[in-house]
DNA sequence: ACCTGAACACCGTTCAAGT
DNA sequence: ACCTGAACACCGTTCAAGT
């Protein structure tokens, strides 16, 4: 997969799609949109312990330190994969909710979209939730945090409507939310570890779950 | 925190505690054991990623290499890590289980011996099941599952006893444990991650979950 | 501004050699 | 058997230099 003789042919370097420059002498449309998707295009294929830095700019037909114009280093463009990793979250929670309207068949339809999220994508969701990115990568991209704030609120809001509809217990809603997430991440992180391959589709692991949480935070 | 001036001095090497080294000319009493202890040390002081070969090695006085005598590579020592830690997960997810008795508060015990265990651990924690290990280290050591099994294991039978007792609904007993792993399992997850801190003690929202689950998976 | 090549200080792993 | 030192093929990051 490497070339094993180093330092050996003149200038054998750039080994895919050059159509990737679209003109100018050599710099990118936008070299920092590219670097994410490239990222989280091997880090989905390959998990994150396969991603270097030199690989995605052997990619990108780039120098291995053309990333610095846009990153401050690794850990910042893995924080900026997270960032973007939540708004997608969010939205597309939102969307489950929207589509199946309030209700237990809302409520039940955005435990599958979290779920299916985080099969979809493991390794990018891996950066968000595993622990890669220590409390520098947070502090250095505040916008972290704050997307990571909007996913869960959106989970927030779910629950409130509920409790206004008279389906869930009028306990703090935060608490609630914060017990429903652990549920869909704890099942999103066992399925990605491959631990419930032996226990059916995940589908129907969340849709036992929905009933039961559904069945112990109803409304007395 | 690492010497910055390479190969200078003559042979500064065999950084700390001479006196680990028992006797003999140059072998521990156990190395294996004490690499494996190092690496939990480390890992639990500084993350899964701070862990290096060269850096047990010479916390323990030992060359870079000597660990390729007692595991295969770096991945098989974690595997073995992540064994041991299945191993002391179940031991006291039993003892809670015992010195409550079944029943409610048994089954809470439970439930706050694992979250208590993974934020006592939270490297080795990750380790088990931050997705480290790849296919090939679960392959290359058997026990690894055994012992993950054996954890789990613990759970079923704990479910188990409560549907004898007439205080669970009689579903599939390991349904219903899948269930419960991903809830303990996801409370764990992000109280390592620290995204739990804003929201009180995590025994609170254990015994939040554990009270709204009772109440889910009550026999009707 | 944006990009490059060379250099630096690390890694894990292999291997011939020592006792 | 168990351990060592040197070497190899990688890393991320810095920096002077190019356009």
């Amino acid at each position: 997969m490497v070339r094993s003789n180093p330092r050996a042919g003149s200038k054998p370097r750039r080994p895919l799609d050059p159509h990737r420059k679209p003109r100018g002498r050599y710099h990118h449309g936008d070299l920092r949109r590219a670097l994410l998707e490239a990222a989280v295009r091997t880090i989905d294929a390959e998990g994150v312990h396969r991603l270097t830095l030199r690989g995605v700019g052997a990619t990108l037909g780039v120098s291995r330190t053309a990333l610095y114009r846009h990153f401050a280093d690794k850990s910042a463009l893995l924080a900026e994969v997270a960032r973007e990793g939540f708004r997608t979250l969010r939205l597309q929670l939102l969307e489950a909710s929207r589509a199946h309207g309030g209700g237990r068949p809302g409520f039940e339809a955005m435990s599958q979209a979290y779920v299916r999220f985080a099969v979809g994508h493991p390794a990018h969701y891996r950066v968000m939730f595993g622990g890669i990115l220590d409390a520098d990568a947070h502090a250095a991209n505040p916008g972290l945090a704050e997307e990571g704030a909007g996913a869960f609120g959106a989970l927030v809001d779910a629950l409130v409507s509920l409790q206004q509809a008279g389906l869930v217990r009028r306990d703090d809603p935060v608490q609630l939310a914060v017990f429903i997430w652990s549920v869909v991440h704890g099942v999103s992180m066992l399925a990605i570890d491959g631990r419930l391959s032996r226990h059916g589709p995940v589908e129907d692991l969340v849709r036992f779950a929905a009933d039961r949480i559904g069945t112990g935070i109803a409304a007395s």
